[in-house]
DNA sequence: GATCGTCAACGATTATTGTCGTAGATGCCA
DNA sequence: TGGCATCTACGACAATAATCGTTGACGATC
């Protein structure tokens, strides 16, 4: 008897390592070719890893792509902000006990961080504070 | 041609996804035999699996095995505050630019956060300024 | 001392990820 | 119009991850 074939989630599909260093270039550069993203990771591998990979990421809906020319065009289907959040709420589940503040903590213990970003930091935690009083 | 052979990375071993839940549960409750966790984890896949598994980062160096006795115990052999570090180091690398303020920044934002443990944040910042004012 | 239950060891298998080679299409231009 | 370059499509393949079944060892119990 064979076991039960896993399916995917059609929710919302995961970016594995790689392909979120490809959607790191299409955020950071906007829509682009196969060959424009190749060259801006240092044309490492073969060019045909990125294409192949294109087309998974397209097949998965992590990528829109514009082939009405003879070049296509791809650009990120998810946007940055809601993979962060994803990725972010990820490593606060697993890793500290969903608490965000763990989390903020850990970050901010293990790094340098500036004068400048610390008072950034208040800020948010002012705003924080004020929503918090008036709810 | 035969593509060249990846070898592993003898350094530091980064716990997979099924691997880190195992070693939450050991860091959680201390050394514990294979039932035990498998039982933790609520018995959902084979015990066979978590056993395998066990091997599996018992030979990368994650587990250490007391196995004197019949029944063998298992206990992390890596500290939770250094994979906790590195996991987060990575996120910070590659979704905030390295930048563990805008990390911080992002978990604050997102997810509810107590006045008590905005405090405890603002406590960090202010002893992060006293060490940043006297070097 | 035969039987039964628990356990570790090992191999087999499946899914996923990452990589690349080759083939086919298409346009350019000498 | 025939060759050359560039691009997409497709399939093959290795490595890794995850899961599970089977086997044999070892005690305990009857």
């Amino acid at each position: 008897m064979a076991r039960p074939t896993k399916e995917r989630d059609p929710s919302q599909p995961e970016p594995t390592e790689a392909e979120l260093l490809l959607l790191r270039v299409l955020w950071k550069n906007g829509p682009s070719s196969v060959r424009q993203v190749w060259e801006e990771t240092g044309s490492k591998g073969s060019y045909t890893t990125v294409l192949k990979q294109f087309q998974v990421m397209h097949e998965k809906g992590l990528l829109a792509r514009d082939d009405s020319a003879k070049i296509h065009v791809f650009s990120a289907a998810v946007p940055e902000q809601k993979v962060k959040r994803s990725l972010l709420g990820r490593l606060m589940t697993q890793m500290f006990e969903g608490s965000a503040a763990q989390l903020a903590l850990g970050a901010l213990s293990t790094r340098k961080v500036s004068a400048e970003e610390r008072a950034e930091i208040r800020k948010l935690l002012d705003e924080l504070d004020r929503k918090d009083g008036n709810a």
